[in-house]
DNA sequence: AATGAATGAGGGTTCATTCAT
DNA sequence: AATGAATGAACCCTCATTCAT
């Protein structure tokens, strides 16, 4: 046992150097994603990850593969954020509100920003992998939102996709800007929106709640094609 | 007396088709700025407008201009919506919240998400009929806010930036998507936002209240590479 | 007699105006034409006229038939030029050499430079009106050459088509300039030229003697469909 | 010891094909410069060279960059004829107006023409490295005129400018022509020009000599409109 | 496996020419 | 007849992707 051969080793084991590329890679683009958006120049994310350009074509053979696998390692990490606070809310002591706050402030230093991919025309959002994170994903998160709607500090008047929504949209750099800037304000923000989801709801709110599946099914025209 | 030659009415009004020319492009390009950001290609604004590329240009001789023009147009409106909500509130049984609201909600309908270009690096924001306009908007909505805090339903912790900072961001459309869809969730959260902005506040803010201003000066890269 | 109506005046006779923008057209693009090259923008070319740029349209129809009605016009002065030059040497005391000095200097004031466009691939230099001046004006220069060669001061081993090269080349603005500089050398370096023209020879010379005939006949390769 | 690995030699020396597409660049360059002017489609200039035109950029970010090769390395050349030139004058039994004569030919042959974008408005002809090529030229053209006068053989009121700005037209192609059969003339009217610049001069000149540098100094409008 | 180089397609802008007033 | 406006084609340059070392 413990012995194997060479071929076997390079089949099954990718070289060290390689395995180290490939995380400077999406290390690299899940930033610049959020940066820039998902049409950041693929050179340009080749030079921030120190490699060739080339190599990150082999790496991922077009920028639809890249995009996937920085939201598969984003969507992971933030699943394991909302798992957590989930646990978290349902320990003994737990408060959901103040699990939920601290999600969201997790959220946005585990780059969720980076999952801007998922809303771009063609992105294949419903390959195998990302499913499985995107349930688990937002099974805890409605657990969560679930349990602290019943602890009566959640208006009950909001869903996930609201708050994915705006957190999104919040943790999302100023348009034309790659300002880091925009992160004196993210955690900011998205306190005061917190503050607006708790109870007692302070307005009316117009519309409904929805999933971010909802709204993928919304009618996306293909504003370019209509003339 | 009184009376004009029709040459020299020629002379100083365009034509009116050239009129409506331009009114459609600054349309399709407030509409699309706000939907894909200030790079949205030229030909896709002059196909929306129903026009040429070329008569695009004829009308702005660069994007630049193009951005110029609409931010102008944009920034005009929005001012006059700040200011008849400052009246709103300084007139008699006048509350300065709703007011706030009122205008928020307002400014989205007049596309207040197509002043993006402002944030772009390179935009001369500062030339004289703009500089006009952002004073007026600026007084405006400061005394605005000045008022609500005074009258002791705005949070004292926030600024004029933050409202502005959220505005931009909420009433964006989801990163590459061209859905009409983000309509349904903009002022749903704005609502919740606002509702984050009353007393008493609820959390702890993170941070300082900034303007705009401040958050041009940040370290700005170009955005298109960083080398 | 004398009493025509007022449609055949029409059908004669052009409106003043329009006869004077006519004047006006020409006259900016023989000087353009020589500042920039036959490819000066026809814009330019209205603006310099003073008139809006379809009346350039209505005068000639496109860019070719504008060329050739300004070289039209140029070579019929040049032509008058080499004509009067010839009569000056066959008058009594009149010194041939002298007379093709003359010629040379008038020419470049009577803006030869502006027949540049004859060079331009496709340009029909065998259209009737043109082929006219361009027999009055070779024949009198040809006249005039052999008259210098025989009194004796013109290299015998030099032609026509030496002369126009040269006088061409030396007339033209340096490339990539308009600079109006140039204007200081040509009649410098004109002289010094005919000087070189004048015997006793004082090199060999390469090559033979040619017409522009023969140039016009040289392979000339659109260079741009060699792949 | 003296021996380099072979990433050390990779990371210094480029690749031979690249070399070898960098020198077809420059020549296909170089000659169209002359052909056609600074202003020549780099579209035909890729094509010419038998490469993409997405290489030509690869190699030179800009129109204004290569121009800057191309007449660096035409430059460089023509400043060795010219010091050679020099050289073959200081030689003991060596002629100076017959060096002049020799080194008039080869710039021809060495493409002098193609430094014509120096005259381009806009170009940078102070930056080091040319400064240095066109002070050895200078140099080395200013001695050898001034050592042809002292022989008795040059005009003594002819100077560096009216040889370079004489030469650089005579060596043009005739304008819009892409015609090859201009070379039969160039060096035959520059026989012409150099008979007309010895002594004893056969005619007064009007004007007064001036070098390249003045020229520069006159009131050049841009090259495109002047409005 | 890693890389620099090459390439075609696409967006920005200008210009000759046509259209509508 | 004169004009301002509109347009498609061409050129400059960038970028995703492929090729050769």
């Amino acid at each position: 046992m413990g012995s194997v051969t060479t071929a076997q080793r390079r089949a099954s084991r990718p070289r060290a150097d390689a395995l180290r590329n490939r995380e400077r890679i999406i290390d690299a683009a899940s930033e610049m994603f959020i940066e820039y958006g998902p049409d950041v120049p693929m050179d340009e994310i080749a030079r921030r990850a120190g490699i060739g350009n080339a190599t990150l074509y082999r790496h991922f053979p077009d920028r639809t593969e890249l995009m996937w696998e920085v939201v598969l390692y984003v969507a992971d990490h933030v699943a394991s954020l909302a798992e957590e606070a989930n646990e978290a809310a349902e320990a003994e002591g737990g408060d959901a509100f103040d699990a939920l706050r601290t999600f969201v402030h997790a959220a946005v230093e585990a780059r969720i920003g980076a999952l801007c991919p998922i809303l771009t025309p063609g992105f294949d959002k419903d390959r195998a992998e990302l499913a499985a994170q995107r349930h688990r994903f937002t099974d805890a998160l409605e657990r969560l939102m679930r349990r602290a709607r019943d602890s009566g500090r959640l208006r009950p008047d909001v869903g996930v996709g609201d708050l994915m929504v705006a957190l999104t949209q919040l943790a999302r750099p100023l348009p034309g800007t790659n300002c880091v800037g925009i992160g004196r304000f993210v955690h900011r923000h998205l306190q005061l929106f917190l503050d607006g989801l708790m109870t007692p709801g302070r307005s009316e709110l117009p519309g409904t709640a929805a999933t971010l599946e909802d709204l993928k099914k919304e009618k996306c025209v293909p504003r370019t094609a209509n003339r």
